[in-house]
DNA sequence: GCCCAGGGAATCG
DNA sequence: CGATTCCATGGG
């Protein structure tokens, strides 16, 4: 007999609204308090946390284990990563924010172009150019929309792309899928690149650069070696580690990188979810 | 009206 | 080369 609930033990290092709520993911919609509906792999899920337990559904135990583990990163033990990273001041302050993040494995694809719409956006304007995009152009699926498949957004105009509210991103967008249908470059593929070479070619694409290359390469291909820099972790790390004293931004970068090696992807995020939460300017 | 946003391309000097 | 400008759109 099948369930159709998922139920997960929570602790400190699962927190449903630190995960969708610190700046990684776009198609997700607050129903209630720590109560969430997401849309990853044409597939809608709620999610309801409670003290203890985090419900999962509509939801069987295989579906859980077959897509849903990984996409939350299960099988990586936070705690420990956490209790590395709080040997620095500045982390251990940012932890506190958001001691539930996760780092999510979302797919290829649907971050890329994500992260591709979020160059000089604000989130709550990416959520609604993603949920534009989905409701004009993707399947329809129970409850909800899924994100468009390459074929389809490749066969868009750049004016219907536009009306999505794209703006002057509607090019980019269209390079990136020309350049998928077209397996100059495969997505699938680049998951067994090197860090190195996978930014490389990342960086073929029309208005992909350094900073969406690393978003993409850290939430959805597991690369934890990478440290995207954006306005708000520059902002944070003048402040913090060099008296904010103005750095150029691939300076700030080689700094993370360095500093926390393969833990940088998540470090990163801790200190953006700190930023962000606490409106941190100058 | 002005400023800025999970930047990057095009253009300028 | 590095530095500046432009890009759509909407909220503060």
């Amino acid at each position: 007999m099948t369930t159709n609930k998922y139920i997960l033990k929570k602790d400190s290092s699962f927190d449903i609204e630190h995960i969708l709520e610190c700046g990684q993911c776009f198609n997700f919609e607050k129903l209630g308090e720590k109560y969430y509906k997401i849309t990853a792999f044409a597939k809608v899920l709620y999610i309801k946390q409670y003290e203890k337990e985090v419900h999962f559904f509509p939801c069987t135990t295989e579906e859980f284990k077959k897509i849903w583990t990984h996409y939350f990163d299960l099988d990586t033990d936070y705690n420990e990563l956490k209790e590395i990273l709080r040997k620095d001041d500045v982390l251990r302050e940012a932890i506190a924010f958001g001691e539930g993040i996760r780092i999510l494995n979302q797919d290829h694809f649907e971050c890329l172009i994500s992260f591709i719409i979020s160059q000089n956006n604000r989130i709550p304007m990416i959520k609604s150019v993603v949920k534009n995009i989905s409701e004009n152009y993707g399947k329809k699926i129970i409850d909800g929309y899924a994100f468009p498949d390459v074929e389809t957004l490749s066969k868009v105009s750049d004016e219907d792309l536009r009306a999505c509210k794209t703006g002057f991103r509607s090019k980019y967008i269209l390079d990136c899928c020309n350049k998928i249908v077209t397996n100059e470059i495969n997505l699938k593929e680049l998951e067994e690149l090197s860090s190195e070479e996978m930014m490389k070619e990342l960086l073929k694409i029309k208005g992909v650069g350094v900073k969406v290359a690393n978003c993409t390469m850290l939430f959805s291909y597991g690369r934890g070696d990478s440290f995207p820099v954006d306005v708000w972790i520059k902002r944070a790390m003048e402040h913090f580690y060099f008296n904010d004293e103005e750095k150029p931004k691939d300076y700030i970068q080689s700094f993370g990188e360095e500093k926390f090696g393969d833990l940088s992807g998540i470090a990163q995020q801790y200190l953006f979810n700190y930023a962000i939460k606490t409106n941190f300017k100058k």
